[in-house]
DNA sequence: CTGTTAGCGCTTTCAC
DNA sequence: GTGAAAGCGCTAACAG
């Protein structure tokens, strides 16, 4: 990677390396015009490309932010990342991704991965995990980013604070009414609903999964309504599936009356749907089924899928403009339920 | 963003500089064992991080990649950049990203940031156009990546070639045979479908669409059928959804013989579908629909789309290992027409 | 307004 | 094996 330098810039432009510097990236003294002319020519004619690293090294300031999802191509994700790259190209910041299937290990890695790049923010989404046996790894996450806070860094959190950080104030952290919201679909999902609730959550231990859960229970129990059977899955469409299949076995054997499943999250739902239809069992005839997040690309699916809809792009943008700047106020997230034919009475 | 320094860690441990750097970051030289503890404790007890921009400075050479889709919350790029990513991360890289919506002059901008952060390669994924209005906004990011080329960048390009690229010794392109297996689509199509054929395509220049339309046109006409009738449309859902509103008007209109539809992408396929559903009109037996991409997302809608299957995120892994090495072979893409309900006879 | 001169943090010959 | 010193390309005081 070897562009030409300043110094050969100014060299040909008959100029000091301190002028160059001046005219062709940002200074507070504008040199003259007719200099400035000779050094843009020159630079031109070289082909100049200033090297972002060494400026960085000078002024100690990246411009980098950097990005941690459990996965890019989960439509989920990909809405959100469309937003922190919304926010990052406004304020002039590149961004730097990282993927690590949820796995504490790989975000701490990640973290410091960011650090050494010297990335000025770390914008960090997807669910923590409450698990026992990830308590290690989600400390040394909260201590690498904490280290990465005592060095100057801010960090973003979508979703639930990270477990066990320290250095509250640099953090910025968009949380997602899950609960509140989980309950206020019970709620409206018990008003015309009579048979029993089926829950299809994921692995214990998953922040958002166990918080839609709870949410879930406590709207129900305000109904008036036993709590749910809980099942618990791969918080993915593979696992919605295979809960899809238990369940369907259930119907089948049995005469039951009609559940309504709610599907920790969309494409889990989509799963339960697709499992239901391999087993010749119809939504909403034989069982209503609700989502979480209304994924944009889940919403030409049929029977249109009852769920919660999320500001995802927004909360993407949120976060990132909240990891950039300290001066960004609280961010309140606006979820709303949206029924839809899934859940319809019969 | 001031983290301690080697130059701290090396103090701590009393020795001098190079030995603290052979000992951290790996060189040929293996100091003793002795000295090597005391470095690493000395480098721990500080939480020293390396600071990976003067690295880059020093060694010339920065373990980024730079990625360009046209936006990351489709799913189409989204499972690219997927493939993207891991090989990355298989190769010890970190990405950049960018977004472009596809405009030939953000793609330039892009690729001047990322040569500014000196990243080794870029891949850019993403239809090229081939309008006459973008041929100067083509040209400088020819240009421009030229240049980056020339400054010992390697690119990796998706799809079709970048237009008017010269150093394309350093380019690795992946294409995607998108006109034959249009044409074999088309084929098989032909084969038990009997009404008119109708393309739903992107806007005229966009490659990839183009390439589908005509390899679906030759088809027809290899299969001795007549030239299908050809609707343009952007390239996503939307575009999809209103030039299906016009085909379900006009079959609403007039006894047509039911058609058989071949939207560009899977997304405007479902554009297609949900215009029809909003009609009251029923896929297949309305019409016949076919897709291409054969998007994971989309897999579990229903009708099952017909479609072209291609391995997206293998595609991605490709062309990043292609970018990375100059020794990796030519790829070859295996996509495979994949005929299911959508375009079943009745 | 322009040029000189220290660094920024690290790698890497080159001596010892 | 270990250390001293010269950069990598650029910015930012500080002089002139």
């Amino acid at each position: 990677m070897a562009a030409s330098t300043l110094a050969e810039v100014a060299k040909l432009a008959g100029v000091s390396l301190a002028t160059a510097s001046r005219v062709l990236n940002g200074s507070a003294r504008k040199p003259g015009e007719g200099i400035a002319e000779r050094v843009r020519a020159a630079a031109e004619s070289l082909g100049y490309v200033a090297n972002a690293q060494a400026q960085a090294l000078a002024k100690s300031s990246t411009g980098l932010i950097g990005l941690i999802v459990h996965d890019i191509a989960d439509p989920y994700f990909s809405a959100i990342a469309q937003g922190v790259q919304a926010a990052a190209r406004q304020e002039h910041r590149m961004v730097l991704l990282a993927t690590t299937d949820g796995t504490p290990a790989a975000e701490k890695e990640a973290v410091v991965a960011f650090a050494a790049r010297r990335a000025e923010s770390i914008v960090i989404a997807g669910s923590r995990s409450t698990r026992a046996e990830d308590a290690g790894a989600n400390a040394e996450l909260a201590a690498e980013l904490d280290r990465y806070c005592r060095n100057g860094g801010r960090v973003g959190v979508l979703g639930q604070p990270v477990i066990g950080a320290a250095e509250t104030d640099r953090y910025y952290t968009v949380a997602v009414p899950n609960e509140e919201l989980a309950r206020e679909l019970a709620l409206e999902l018990a008003a015309d609903h009579e048979g029993p609730f089926v829950i299809v959550g994921g692995p214990e231990g998953l922040a958002t999964s166990d918080e839609r859960i709870k949410g879930f229970q406590r709207g129900l129990s305000d109904a008036g309504r036993p709590t749910a059977e809980l099942l618990r899955a791969p918080f993915n469409r593979n696992g919605g599936f295979d809960a899809g299949v238990g369940i369907s076995r259930k119907l089948a054997t049995a005469e039951q009356p009609r559940p309504c499943i709610f599907a920790g999250n969309d494409v889990m739902a989509i799963g339960v749907a697709a499992a239901f239809r391999e087993h010749g069992l119809k939504i909403p005839r034989d069982a209503a089924l609700a989502g979480f997040d209304d994924i944009e690309w889940l919403r030409d699916f049929r029977p249109a899928l009852s769920t919660v809809s999320l500001p995802l792009e927004e909360l993407g943008r949120l976060v990132t403009l909240g990891a950039i700047s300290d001066d960004v106020g609280p961010a309140t997230v606006e979820g709303s339920v949206a029924l839809r034919r899934s859940t319809s009475s019969s």
